[in-house]
DNA sequence: ACACGTAACTAACACTTGTTAGTTAATATA
DNA sequence: TATATTAACTAACAAGTGTTAGTTACGTGT
């Protein structure tokens, strides 16, 4: 039980095979048809099934996490902290396509980390929204209800991962271009 | 297995459910719990626990199409016609709490319903498209990439469900005229 | 009083689930 | 060359899965 590479493939697996059919769908079995090799050695490289949903889940919140620290931590006015949080969804999610669907809706099926997920989760909420608030009391950012706005904001940035993988044509740098101002200045003439 | 009533009883609680844990992770048996009785008397009512998932998520996707369909055949122009779009998620949505998240986190366990599901999904987003690029060319909306504007919107509106039910103190009408306004005209002043 | 339909029950089915134990062949280390 | 380690295997377990069969109690209309 040795070899990380190998345990990082079934967790990639995995994450492959959670976001097309969940976790609760996906068997054991299911994943080391998918891995070429029986499903009990699979327990060569992981202790559960549980330990691979939360590795995967757990890593990417605090992925997160760190990218708001930096955020929350610079000198910059409002909207371009936005513009950051922004682009820190995009390059996540486009350097973890799988991983973001568990994130998004397995998160519930996690037990012993469940709780430090949530705590993780309330936090960057909590952040986002003082980052509204002192927008909209700076006067950059009009004056809605701050929660429907990171609301609206953060379930467009939290179904990327669902509508990234098909729009290849469209490179990174023009989607975060285009989505900064979609969100920012709205669509109406 | 007349009693219909019964049936829509079983149907809400599954969708009660369904909410919390995803179709995969609740059996008959939670569900019975749940209703109150044993497993196998679920039967007198359904047919299968697939057939819950297809009633749920069909019925709904329905609504959607009928909803849309009459917003094509209107003479507003675009922008009314988005507006009237955000209206009937949030409507939909609302009537609809828990229904709302298998159509967007389980459609993929659909059996025998799932190409019509996928079917009415493709004509939705379709119609939803032609509006954005019909209102691009009309000078209503910005010229960004139509696809990202779907997108963008999109997740906003498939979303509502997550967070509708938290924000009790915002009654419909005032978050109608909130995210009419976040959508359409942004939030950057 | 009667039969009928409804909606619950118990018991059981065949199959699937995550996981463990014990074994084996190949590879790396001494 | 001898020894350990790695990563696969087969076989099996106990619990849980959706579902079926057969039964029972109750209320309604004849």
């Amino acid at each position: 039980m040795k070899n990380e590479n190998r345990k990082t493939e079934i967790i990639n697996t995995a994450s492959k095979l959670f976001k097309e059919k969940g976790y609760s769908a996906v068997t054991m079995r299911d994943l080391a048809k998918e891995m070429g090799i029986k499903a009990a050695s699979l327990y060569n490289h992981i202790t559960s099934k549980q330990e691979i949903l939360s590795v995967l889940i757990i890593s990417l919140a605090e992925e997160f996490t760190e990218g708001m620290t930096v955020i929350i931590n610079s000198n910059n006015n409002c909207v371009e902290k936005l513009k950051q949080i922004i682009n820190l969804h995009i390059t996540i999610t486009s350097n973890n396509q799988f991983g973001m669907a568990s994130l998004n809706n397995d998160w519930m099926h996690l037990e012993a980390t469940l709780s430090y997920y949530l705590e993780l989760r309330k936090n960057y909420e909590d952040n986002f929204r003082e980052i509204i608030k002192k927008g909209i009391s700076n006067n950059e950012i009009i004056n809605e209800n701050a929660e429907v706005i990171v609301f609206s904001i953060l379930s467009t940035l939290r179904s990327l991962y669902i509508w990234l993988p098909i729009k290849e044509e469209l490179n990174i740098f023009k989607l975060t271009k285009n989505l900064n101002n979609i969100l920012l200045n709205g669509i109406s003439k």
